[in-house]
DNA sequence: ACCTGAACACCGTTCAAGT
DNA sequence: ACCTGAACACCGTTCAAGT
């Protein structure tokens, strides 16, 4: 992706060094990002960060949505990195969600980035080969491995979208707490302490262990025979 | 929300009749977006929609994200209705996910309307309450039915997310079949046809599973004693 | 080959003025 | 009270022209 759209260079030491480069692009991109959110992640102040005009960061990515899945493809370097082989597949599958989950935490407006965008870089599939392999390592069939990864991807997608955007908005737990009348909602308003929290690390470990808790208990085959009884409204209209 | 930013109605049959109204005014913006897409949705087709000029739709709407998180909100609409009571459960929990994944997946981008906005009106808090509802009914602490409610609800947000980006982007599954150059990503390989299978359904089904089953056999009480070793990266620092 | 300068077709939002 | 008309300060993207 970000490869294809990277133009020729010339050879070492022929013509002018280029003031911008792809990748040079992609960090500043990132640094803005991280500064200043993603709504102020505009081709034009990515262009002063950078020292150049607007139209020549065109050069280097065709379009907008191409730096930004640049960036996406960026974040989650190192998250495919081999694990520490002392753990169990259940530990491996935990770290494997706490990395990506800090990858998109590690910028502001991170994991709405990776929502945005469809990455397709050496990054990403390494990422999920590596998930796909410790589901595959243990016991688990190709198609359970695969349906699983990509429940916990989506898990880890939406926990940290709606954490930065608490992180964002600090003022919506007292909004909630203030539409909260006596007397309606009374499970919320039994729950409002805990849903309103800003401990979303424990939120984060309780769901993942929900997930593996699942998994462990899985057993293979009759899936489908089994769902097949209880299909949604959508599949049955 | 909505309600707070609805204008003054005069007496009913004193002055003329206003030609806009927010209730009319989201469902045209609904109908929009469902027709063209979030991006295509901007504040002057949607004027134009509903016959008027822009700026008249700062009337009813502060600001555009005022818009979208009305239209968030209407989007739930039915979701908290009280559950058929002959289900156990886990048939109610996979009911309500099923009616939040349905209710986005009902317009186009619906699920990215929702993940960036936040909404506080009667449906989305009745559809929390109903859910919160039935895991305390089942026996599970308020804590427990917060987190989990959480957890299925991030789960929801960020699957219908990807299943509704591969609705726009057809053409991504090729490009990933297309990124895996023999050799490279093993596991990907073997995992290729599950994991760019357009069965969201199914895909959807199985990580639900996972959640349901997690809580069938989650104990309560240890778990913050228990995860409190293992902090993540993020709050170490 | 790489970048500038300038334009094009849009945006969200504001606000005086009309009725 | 409700809406129009017109403007303001931006956007993403394109492309001839310079060096």
């Amino acid at each position: 992706m970000a490869t294809s759209s990277t133009p020729q260079r010339a050879g070492p030491g022929r013509g002018r060094p280029p003031r911008l480069d792809a990748a040079r692009t992609v960090d500043v991109a990132l640094a803005l990002l991280d500064e200043a959110g993603l709504d102020a992640l505009t081709m034009r102040r990515l262009a002063d960060a950078v020292g150049a005009q607007v139209g020549a960061l065109y050069r280097y990515f065709a379009t907008k949505q191409d730096l930004l899945t640049a960036m996406a493809e960026r974040m989650l370097a190192g998250c495919g990195d081999p694990l520490p082989s002392h753990e169990n597949w259940p530990g491996q599958v935990a770290e494997m969600a706490e990395r990506m989950r800090n990858a998109l935490l590690r910028y502001q407006d991170g994991a709405r980035v990776f929502a945005g965008t469809h990455a397709v870089g050496v990054n990403t599939l390494s990422f999920s080969d590596t998930l796909v392999g410790v589901l595959r390592g243990a016991g688990f069939a190709d198609e359970d491995a695969a349906r699983a990864t990509f429940a916990i991807v989506s898990f880890v997608i939406g926990h940290t979208l709606e954490e930065q955007a608490a992180d964002a908005y600090p003022q919506d737990g007292p909004l909630l707490e203030s539409a909260l009348e006596p007397g309606a909602f009374p499970h919320l308003t039994a729950a409002r302490h805990t849903l309103t929290s800003a401990d979303f690390g424990t939120h984060f470990r309780f769901g993942l262990k929900l997930i593996i808790t699942g998994l462990r208990h899985h057993e293979p085959g009759r899936q489908d025979l089994h769902n097949a009884t209880r299909l949604s409204r959508r599949e049955q209209r």
